[in-house]
RNA sequence: GCCGAAGUGGCGGAAUGGCAGACGCGACGGACUCAAAAUCCGUUCCCCGCAAGGGGGUGUGGGUUCAAGUCCCACCUUCGGUACCA
């Protein structure tokens, strides 16, 4: 019975807090500090709970109750990311209701999660799928939809900071004399339809993500991939990419993340230049005016970042989906044109980038004029330009760009040099026979033919050959040239300053049914209206079958009844991505139980921004994204009062399986060393070997059957062979997955709780090891020795536990262990605090004697991580109730000090010694007693001291010699 | 290719520019036990030495400094992200 037993204590705390209600957490507290500490919620899978996620949890746990004891109003809510593909397939195969696996599988993950026993105020859980959810992702919608976007808007936020561009009511749109009003409205809202090219697999029924598809043949299957246009929901998120870029500046995220998401937003600035296309012989005469707003009709426009190297566009290329591409096309070349644009059809966004390295295109035959020049240019068409960046056309510089140098090269086109490389350049890259050159011969002759050179210049230097009548730019710094034909071509009407975003807008319609509806029902002629709020929710309709229709139409079409809103109206039957639930859930958690509006306003002010997030760095992209723009939206439509929703991020990094030593041997047993073999998708094999040769036979090593050598492993009895020994990725098809509810039935919840701390840091990516669970596990057993008497029937205390005050010793350690505890839970390293407080034990089951205040302390410094056990050790030490909300356990600073401290002696940098001095002694009482030290004495006798180093209570070094 | 992170004992990892390897795992030795498990005690970076002691050591090569795992430069390896974005 007294031994510890997390089998018995884990289940009466958690009985306890769900009953005593310890955790829920009131709205609105003005007298203490709030603290909101979120995790992203899972998507509560079939395959249960898995190691990884309680990293996180475990984390903002500890954080949370820890703030809890130093007074903080903390707001810990948890719920279900519950729409999703999985359910729906899962659906089509069994025809089970997508609605009855989520609810099994949310119920198996609360079970799991509250056997770990988190802080969680569940009274606040929120499921995605749920109505009364929904209902307000669709208000969201709505809001979203009846917003536009007005770049000029100038404002101020509530932290002053003046911005300008602002998203507004649909109804403050200026709408000119000219045009329809609702097309209008339309065309400029946040949430709009549009035609947009997708992958659908005749075969599978269904619209393909572009990474499901390979080869122009679906991932599963095989089948032909066609892109086609559907019209499609998108959302405007490129409206605010400037401000997704810019207010990145002031949260408290990782680095890394702030670049990914600063990358993915690839903001970049230039030119947009219209090139006139010359119809028949004599080109298209320039119309005078201003650059217009949209390009007139024979007139090419391109997006370029470098307009410094306008002089050099000798040819130009066109997506093959461009527009243009029919009207510029020469009957001789109309053939060829035709075939390479139904081969590009066929390939995804993905073929056309990753696998197409040689470039490819066609000729149209027909010309365009380089406006700055004035030369006739050929017009090309090639897939390595995308419609959906920038215009869909480029100017090619092949003397500047490496791509246009590669189709260049490959179709025979004219390379002009316009930019001058710096001397160190053209040194560096100077073709074989030029590698003695002086740099004026190197310059002409990277004038003269820049493709011999070993590289393509594509850097800044200065601008060549770029001046004429109407031009300056020879001489100037590429900086410079830039702004300056900017300005030049602005006022020639001949192009303007531009921005283009990598980010696309976002498409937000799927072809499925397990997800939110849309809020809006479409008329006979395909105009949107959305519905009205007191609609809402708009509830999915119940379907018999949910496999795919077999052609594009979503499977709500087949709920016809449903679909017939009235006479002449009809429901959209695309619904919303996974990622909408999950872009405003933080938002719910404040105030989940309104049924009047999403939150409560006072409450939001309150609450926001969320203080803490943790999550998995594979949300750092497009979660993070995508609900930052929704917040954004929401804060220019003043509904919630923070621009940014999340303040601090923190990524826990991947927990793997445990390390694993793999051999390989050969058809004749033969061992092959890990360095020389490949992997492939179809087997192991030697080097060189994957296309043609057998694969090898991988073989699962123990540990004992490996030996370290050198840098790494080998077969203990072949040591000249080197094995593969890493940490994979856990994965149902490795056999190498943790389940916590193993580990929390041998071990305890308080054991992998303490072990998924002491791994390592927080952000780091680490090995899983059972052995290690087992370490921590002893130190909790100890722990309870340290205060519970093992030997008696009953849980008591141990004798050597009194009220007796603490030695001289134990009070600095005490002391020393709660600043450090404190210090390590403020900073999130969790691993540290559980080597603090495993020093405490160490020491003070040693002791004879164990002061009751100290084990208190103890207890109180635990219990953040090992909730259970601390609450059943407070109990034996004779409290009642929780200690949830005990107050953090104070220290005195002055414990800190030593009176003495032994202090290294270094002569040129390598110890020699030790001294002990009292604390607060200077350089010159150290170095005297230093120089006193005998063997120091002996060592700098016959040396000439040339200097000494003295950190008073750190260190002293003699430089002598 | 580009962007980012990380390389420290057999393993996970610690170390405000100031004694490298805290803490844990594993291993080895011992105590307890008829025995085992559990528990407790001790040793454990490498080399030389019986010892005292000495030498080397934080991916590689340079540099800054009295002093570098830590700062700077170049490179190598691994992991993550991204990829014709004009």
């Amino acid at each position: 019975m007294p031994a510890y037993h997390p089998q018995r204590i884990e289940p009466k705390w958690q009985a306890y807090w769900e009953q005593k209600q310890t955790f829920a957490t009131p709205d609105l507290d003005r007298e203490r500090p709030k603290l909101y500490v979120l995790d992203m919620f899972p998507y509560p899978s079939g395959a249960g709970l898995h190691v990884g996620h309680p990293e996180g949890y475990t984390a903002t746990d500890i954080v949370c109750r820890y703030k809890r004891m130093k007074g903080y109003n903390v707001l810990h809510p948890m719920g279900w990311d519950a729409f999703g593909l999985p359910a729906e397939q899962y659906a089509v195969q069994t025809n089970t209701h997508p609605r009855i696996t989520t609810q099994a599988n949310i119920d198996n993950f609360r079970r799991q999660i509250k056997s770990l026993g988190f802080s969680y105020d569940w009274s606040r859980e929120v499921d995605t799928t749920s109505p009364d959810y929904y209902r307000w992702t669709q208000w969201i919608f709505l809001k979203i939809h009846d917003t536009w976007y007005d770049p000029e808007f100038a404002w101020t936020d509530a932290d002053g900071r003046a911005r300008k561009g602002k998203g507004r009511p649909i109804a403050e749109l200026p709408i000119p004399d000219s045009v329809d009003a609702a097309a209008y409205r339309d065309s400029k809202r946040l949430a709009y339809r549009a035609e947009v090219p997708v992958n659908w697999c005749p075969a599978l029924g269904t619209v393909l993500a572009n990474e499901e598809v390979i080869d122009g043949k679906s991932e599963r299957g095989n089948h032909p991939v066609v892109r086609m246009p559907l019209t499609q929901w998108m959302l405007r998120i490129t409206a605010y990419g400037d401000r997704l870029v810019d207010d990145i500046e002031h949260v408290d995220w990782p680095k890394p993340i702030k670049d990914m998401q600063r990358n993915w937003v690839g903001r970049s600035e230039g030119a947009e230049v219209d090139f006139a296309i010359v119809l028949g012989d004599d080109p298209a005469p320039r119309a005078a005016g201003p650059f217009p707003e949209k390009p007139a009709a024979d007139v090419i426009r391109v997006y370029t970042t470098r307009p410094d190297t306008l002089f050099g566009a000798t040819y130009m290329v066109l997506a093959p989906e461009h527009p243009l591409v029919d009207r510029i096309t020469t009957p001789d070349q109309a053939e060829a044109v035709a075939k390479y644009r139904e081969q590009a059809r066929f390939k995804s966004d993905l073929d056309r980038t990753d696998l197409a390295k040689t470039k490819t295109g066609v000729a149209t035959g027909g010309f365009a004029v380089n406006p700055v020049t004035g030369a006739k240019i050929p017009v090309w068409i090639a897939d390595y330009v995308l419609m959906g960046y920038g215009t869909g056309a480029i100017m090619a510089v092949p003397a500047h760009d490496e791509r246009d140098f590669a189709f260049a090269k490959t179709f025979g086109l004219p390379i002009v040099p316009v930019v001058e490389p710096p001397a160190a350049w053209l040194a560096a890259n100077a073709p074989a026979q030029l590698k003695e050159a002086e740099p004026a011969a190197l310059l002409e002759a990277f004038k003269a033919d820049p493709g011999a050179f070993a590289d393509v210049f594509h850097d800044e230097g200065v601008a060549i050959g770029s001046s004429n009548e109407l031009f300056a730019l020879d001489g100037l710094p590429t900086a410079e040239a830039k702004p300056a034909i900017t300005a030049r071509l602005a006022e020639l009407g001949m192009g303007k300053k531009a921005v283009n975003y990598k980010l696309r807008d976002w498409l937000f319609s799927r072809q499925r049914y397990w997800g939110e509806p849309f809020p809006i029902v479409l008329d006979e002629s395909d105009r949107v209206f959305a519905v009205g709020e007191d609609e809402l929710p708009v509830l999915l309709p119940e379907l018999d079958d949910f496999k795919p229709t077999g052609n594009p139409e979503p499977p709500l079409s087949k709920a016809k009844d449903w679909v017939r809103y009235s006479e002449t109206y009809r429901r959209e039957t695309n619904t919303m991505p996974q990622w909408a639930g999950s872009c405003w859930y933080y938002l719910r958690y404040i105030d989940p139980r309104n049924t009047e509006r999403p939150w409560d306003p006072e409450k939001e002010k309150y609450w926001l921004p969320v203080d803490l997030y943790v999550g998995g760095a594979e949300h750092a992209v497009l979660h993070l994204l995508y609900s930052r723009f929704w917040h954004k939206v929401l804060f220019d439509r003043g509904l919630v009062s923070t621009p940014e929703p999340f303040q601090r991020l923190v990524n826990q990094g991947m927990i793997l399986g445990e390390t694993e030593y793999t051999g390989f041997r050969d058809a004749s047993g033969a061992w092959v060393a890990a360095t020389q073999v490949e992997h492939a998708d179809h087997g192991v094999f030697r080097k060189g070997e994957a296309a043609t040769g057998t694969p090898l036979e991988v073989v699962k090593l123990s540990d004992d059957q490996v030996v370290k050598k050198g840098e790494g492993f080998v077969v203990k009895e072949a040591p000249e062979v080197r094995v593969d020994a890493r940490a994979h990725k856990m994965s149902k098809a490795r056999g190498n997955v943790i389940n916590p509810d193993v580990v929390v039935s041998e071990y305890g919840a308080d054991s992998l709780r303490l072990y998924e701390m002491f791994m390592g840091p927080l952000e780091a990516v680490k090995p899983w090891s059972m052995n290690g669970v087992e370490g921590v596990y002893r130190f909790l057993g100890r722990a309870w020795r340290m205060i519970v008497d093992a030997e008696a029937e009953e849980v008591s205390l141990d004798p050597r536990v009194k009220d007796t005050p603490p030695t001289a010793e134990q009070a600095k350690l005490i002391a020393r262990t709660v600043a450090a505890v404190g210090d390590d839970y403020d900073a999130l390293r969790f691993n540290t605090a559980v080597s603090r407080l495993m020093e405490f034990v160490n020491a003070f089951t040693g002791a004879e004697v164990r002061p009751i205040a100290a084990m208190e302390t103890f207890t109180l410094l635990l219990a953040p991580m090992a909730p259970h056990a601390a609450e059943e050790l407070w109990e034996v030490l004779g409290h009642e109730g929780t200690l949830s909300y005990e107050p953090w356990p104070t220290f005195d600073p002055a414990l800190l000090k030593d009176d003495e401290v032994e202090i290294p002696v270094q002569i040129l940098g390598k110890l020699r010694g030790k001294v002990v001095v009292p604390a607060d002694a200077d350089a010159q009482a150290i170095e005297a007693v230093a120089r006193a030290d005998e063997r120091i004495a002996a060592l700098l006798a016959g040396k000439t001291v040339r200097k000494v180093v003295v950190v008073p209570g750190k260190l002293i070094n003699f430089v002598a010699n």
